[in-house]
DNA sequence: CCCGGCTTTGGTCATTTGCTCATCGACCTT
DNA sequence: AAGGTCGATGAGCAAATGACCAAAGCCGGG
């Protein structure tokens, strides 16, 4: 045997001792060192072992505290790059309010590197009112893609495009998609994009470095449906097939596999990007939205803005 | 105004934000600045807000053999119900260290109890010490009582008196003694405490579950005089009938009885909680309170929180 | 008894942190 | 509107910290 037990007892307490000198009365290891007699490394190991012990405890008393534990337990399990967890208003049954700030704060923080970037961004009511919370800059170096088309049914830009709002605050060189949303056929889908200019967006969108999704809904109030892209009965066949959610209009089931339907095969957009190559952050919040959410962490998506409430129960899954 | 309380509440959040990081996740501050935003002076000004502004709360947990056993001969010796040595730190002079933060802790474990407690409190630098180490809670079970009055002689509320922040911290029904700390004569102190609320309060003092006081010394630096509610003359009179100590303005001797002297007739504040009915913690450490706190233990106080140099200290008398 | 492996200790150095100072900019006063 | 004041910010620097490395004990096995 190495070490006896009492050895192994009155090193903690040394730790502890050191440990309390040292975070809780603020002296330097130096000061420790001299006050219990020993070198510095000595007591820095003491104190190293008090924390790797775990007898120091610290508590942050603050809100946000929880979300950021919540964050990383996300991160954790999920195998996420990024997480952030706004603190939660009961009150309230806003499916943008916090995150939205939340959002428009890392859009900002990213925006402000000096190093170019290619930014892509899907589309939804989320995203909207993250948009709305960003400040005017000026970053001409990034460029900003769209991943899905901007024109409705009618050949009216949808309003939930965000492109142009986002591009139009930052000033930045944009990629608009013009698209429709959906194709008519697989085959006028192929061929819109064999257009020399959507090409080039798509390529962009290929290659960008992050990305902002919206998770969107399958059962009442789902915006594919609200916005005309889908009948409710057409809707209903995906569900049956395993559909629970929808990025930029392609569906996903619970898996995280987009669904092989005739949807999807006529979806107009650009795919999504490869979460092995590019940061995609998925912006949402809400029981509505928690399957496609839960389905798309890891799979479809390695980065997710939600609220506390939503992040509970995530974890809880 | 210079700043809003949004302003103050986001950096705060900030704050807590950069502190979690710091404390809990174990990043560097660079790497912190990098995920925020910030330059690295930011978070470091962040971290120490978080923890200067008493976000950040360590303690260590783990019972150091020798303090533990100095808490059980404590209890023993002098027959008390309850003991809390803290380690102490030979090289410091300060009279708060490590017990302010023991004393919150034992504060915020009593006040989370659901069960509705009345506690009293006292006044002076250590307990304001600790109630500043008090995390927001909120306990509207309890009731919180002052043990003095919290008007000074020029008729300013003493900031000494804790029971304002205390009960603002743990957002708590308080009661405080709109009343001078020491009545100009005996029978302005009768008046006083004929008024109707003042009774009530009085009252509910008298039926506290638990009270904290410190201990006020009499030596050089005497509260009582720097506060300016005796004069140096009269506290060397009543040092020379027998007084060692001092608790809410009482003035008591080595014995622990209040002493008959004119001082204390004028005391405004409610009597003393009676140690049959209620837990009395006196919190107090260092030299100059340890004469007070060894008249006072077993007699007027059943309860300690002290530091290890004294407890060393008590026992050696 | 010595030797080799293992742990612990103290020294050295790169990294991290806290502090001071100069600068900038916003806001207030005159 | 000009000037002053205050707070915030970033650069630089010195102190503090933690990691690495070599040397010294310590033990069991031979």
């Amino acid at each position: 045997m190495a070490r006896t037990r009492d050895d192994e007892a009155s090193r903690l307490d040394e730790a502890a001792r050191a440990g309390w000198l040292y975070y809780v009365a603020g002296k330097t290891q130096d000061e420790i060192a001299q006050a219990l007699g020993l070198s510095r490394q000595s007591v820095q190991r003491l104190v190293s072992l008090s924390t790797s012990a775990g007898l120091v405890r610290v508590r942050i008393d603050h809100p946000i505290a929880a979300c950021l534990d919540l964050a990383a337990r996300l991160k954790d399990r999920f195998g996420l790059r990024f997480a952030e967890v706004t603190p939660s208003d009961p009150a309230s049954a806003s499916t943008t309010l916090g995150i939205a700030d939340a959002c428009a704060a890392d859009l900002e923080r990213r925006l402000s590197q000096p190093d170019p970037i290619i930014l892509a961004i899907g589309t939804g009511r989320t995203l909207k009112a993250a948009v709305e919370h960003l400040p005017p800059m000026q970053c001409r170096q990034h460029r900003i893609v769209s991943l899905t088309g901007n024109v409705g049914l009618d050949g009216a830009a949808s309003i939930y495009n965000v492109v142009f709002s986002m591009a139009d605050r930052v000033g930045a060189p944009h990629y608009p998609m013009p698209l429709p949303v959906v194709a008519t056929s697989p085959e006028e889908r192929a061929f819109l994009h064999e257009q020399k200019m959507i090409r080039a967006t798509l390529s962009l969108a290929a290659s960008a470095d992050v990305a902002f999704v919206g998770i969107g809904q399958l059962g009442t109030g789902a915006p594919l449906v609200s916005d005309g892209f889908i009948s409710e009965a057409e809707l209903e066949a995906v569900r049956r097939a395993g559909a629970v959610g929808e990025i930029c209009g392609w569906l996903f089931d619970a898996a995280g596999r987009i669904v092989d339907c005739a949807f999807n095969r006529r979806v107009a957009g650009a795919p999504l990007p490869d979460i092995a190559t590019c940061e995609v952050v998925a912006v949402a919040m809400g029981p509505a939205k928690q399957a496609g959410l839960h389905a798309a962490l890891g799979t479809l998506v390695n980065g997710v803005i939600t609220d506390e409430a939503t992040a509970i129960a995530l974890l809880a899954d």
